[in-house]
DNA sequence: GATACGTGGCC
DNA sequence: TGGCCAAGTAT
């Protein structure tokens, strides 16, 4: 609970110190929906300088400027679009979001709130940025930033990520935003939370709002659950280059697989490769794996297992690969031709 | 509620 | 180094 008053406080504290200080992002410049969003999906559980850095947003855009313009492209140019930003389903999403735009709104965004949540790859933090981006809606959003600053800002020794906590956080989040200028009081919160509030060091003594604070152990909070544990994987693949027909031989990953539509060296068991030489070994994390590729020499002969196809060298830089076999590859095929 | 999903940065 | 974390969502 809190009074009028307190709330409009906080909310005029936070927006000055945006306006002096905030970022100047690229999507902090447009209020087109469809860029928005792409930003949005882009940033889902990814730093914006990862986003930023390797020019995915830009490019991205240049490619496909409005829904319309990936409604039909092919899954692996979509893909590609997306290599090296990782949690690939979500291109996919944006994909079937557009499709749904074009289809069900005449290929004009939609501007309801709902009708925003109900797009594919949308839940309620990304349907609350776009409101409020885009239209200027006053739509509540928490992400990791806004759930770190609340869970300081009322001391809260519950954890966040329980049912409980992410009802409190979006209870919290509803009553403070603010009715009049909720794009500002939006990006200045997430903001906060990557300048001020943040993880590891907050910046306490220069915050904003700290007279509104009630956590005197900022580091401590927010509670989460326990990580899952990390587990140990052995990835044996091999290279198969057809010298003659200047080929490669690669696996796509099925529908259902981890890296859906992704292309990676293919696999086998160990007593096939067991005689052949090694041309490389590197450790690699995925999700909660701690995984280390091994890959062989190919043996003479080979059987092609399903999803496996012999690709040109040629087209290499156009099929989307995970980072680690992007870099295996590289280093590979330099040797290779070296 | 629990789990899967990628990658790179940070200390 | 190894573990934690980041503008989350779907199942």
């Amino acid at each position: 609970m809190l009074a009028t008053q307190q709330a409009q406080a906080f909310q005029s504290s936070l927006i000055d110190w945006f306006k002096e200080v905030g970022k100047d992002y690229p999507w902090r410049q447009t209020t087109d929906p469809w860029h928005i969003l792409v930003s949005e999906v882009m940033l889902q559980q990814t730093q914006v300088a990862t986003v930023l850095g390797k020019g995915f947003y830009t490019r991205f855009l240049e490619r496909y400027p409005t829904p319309a313009s990936i409604s039909n492209a092919p899954e692996q140019e979509i893909l590609s679009a997306w290599e090296g930003l990782g949690y690939y389903r979500r291109v996919r999403n944006l994909q079937k979001a557009a499709r749904a735009i074009c289809e069900n709104h005449e290929g004009v965004f939609p501007t309801q709130h709902s009708e925003i949540l109900d797009l594919p790859g949308i839940g309620q933090y990304t349907a609350g940025a776009v409101a409020s981006f885009a239209y200027n809606q006053s739509q509540p959003l928490v992400d990791a930033n806004v759930a770190r600053i609340f869970s300081r800002l009322f001391d809260y020794q519950e954890r966040v990520d329980s049912t409980a906590g992410t009802k409190q956080l979006w209870q919290w989040a509803g009553e403070l935003v603010s009715p009049s200028q909720p794009r500002l009081y939006n990006s200045a919160l997430m903001e906060l939370g990557q300048q001020i509030c943040t993880n590891k060091s907050p910046q306490c003594g220069i915050c904003p709002v700290k007279t509104c604070c009630q956590t005197s152990d900022p580091t401590s909070l927010p509670l989460k659950k326990a990580r899952k544990k990390t587990v140990l994987l052995d990835e044996l693949c091999m290279l198969a280059i057809d010298q003659k027909n200047q080929t490669i031989l690669l696996h796509k990953a099925s529908d259902s697989a981890r890296r859906s539509g992704m292309w990676k060296l293919p696999e086998r068991q160990a007593h096939e490769l067991e005689n052949q030489p090694l041309l490389l070994q590197r450790n690699y994390a995925i999700t909660h794996h701690k995984v280390t590729l091994y890959v062989y020499q190919a043996p003479e002969k080979i059987e092609l297992l399903e999803d496996e196809a012999w690709q040109p060298l040629t087209s290499l830089d156009a099929l989307p690969l995970p980072s680690p076999f992007r870099r295996a590859l590289n280093t590979l095929l330099k040797d290779h031709f070296a």
